[in-house]
DNA sequence: TAATTATATACTATTGACAGTATATACAAA
DNA sequence: TTTGTATATACTGTCAATAGTATATAATTA
């Protein structure tokens, strides 16, 4: 995999929010799409092209998937991550809002009932 | 300017390795057309596009246009060069390769006697 | 002033990425 | 076995980036 295939990847902010919240712990598609309030259908291309390129893992769990980071993460998507998260500009921000915004989701999951099935919240970290 | 923007910009290796070899010090457009082994008219555009997002410069130089990093670096730039001239890929072998290149190249304009006008090789340090 | 050199821009055709809609699949529950 | 839910894929149209060709510009030299 090439220098440039990973670019051309995090070069749609979307993309990179994705691995932004990927990398904090997994998660499935559906809360993803919470997160980042776009459609289903967008969502899953999204992580489809990302899981081609070797960047993204998915594992399903009954009806839902969930994704995490492909295990050794990949080095020059974690340079950028590690940078942009520290760096000042309107994407980096919305970097940090997002990972913000993932602890209030794991917060509420937790304290909602059968938000999502026992197995799915296991492994998302909310219970 | 976003980061997205600079991504889209180091996705192509092309623009990549100019500003890999423009961060080891100034350059003309031919020299970078042979460097590179481009048609001067896409050399061109791919200066004049990287000028637009303000990450290099030039000055002409009578019929010569010197190309130059706009200082301060871009700093998501020189993160990822820096990372890229140190990892071990196809891509970043280039860049190593280039920088090489650019040594060799300036030893032979010394050598060579009017190959370019001197004040052009007061730039880029071959005189 | 005309010719030459280095570089830039205009124009055109092609291609690749993307969004949106519709539909398919996989699994669970009734 | 039907229904529902979460997710994926197929299909289509649109738009932006790119390459290539031709031409323009800016400065130098004859």
């Amino acid at each position: 995999m090439e220098a440039s295939d990973i670019y051309k990847c995090i070069a749609d902010p979307q993309r990179l929010r994705i691995l932004n919240l990927l990398e904090a712990g997994v998660l499935c598609v559906c809360h993803l799409q919470e997160l980042l309030e776009v459609p289903q259908v967008k969502m899953s291309k999204q992580l489809a092209s990302m899981k081609k390129l070797g960047l993204v893992e998915s594992r399903r769990e009954g009806t839902w998937m969930l994704y995490a980071m492909a295990e050794p993460i990949n080095r020059l998507v974690g340079v950028n991550l590690r940078y942009l998260r520290e760096a000042d500009c309107t994407e980096c921000n919305q970097l940090q809002l997002d990972l913000l915004r993932r602890e209030r989701l794991i917060l509420r999951i937790r304290q909602t009932s059968n938000e999502c099935p026992e197995s799915v919240c296991q492994q998302i970290g909310c219970c």
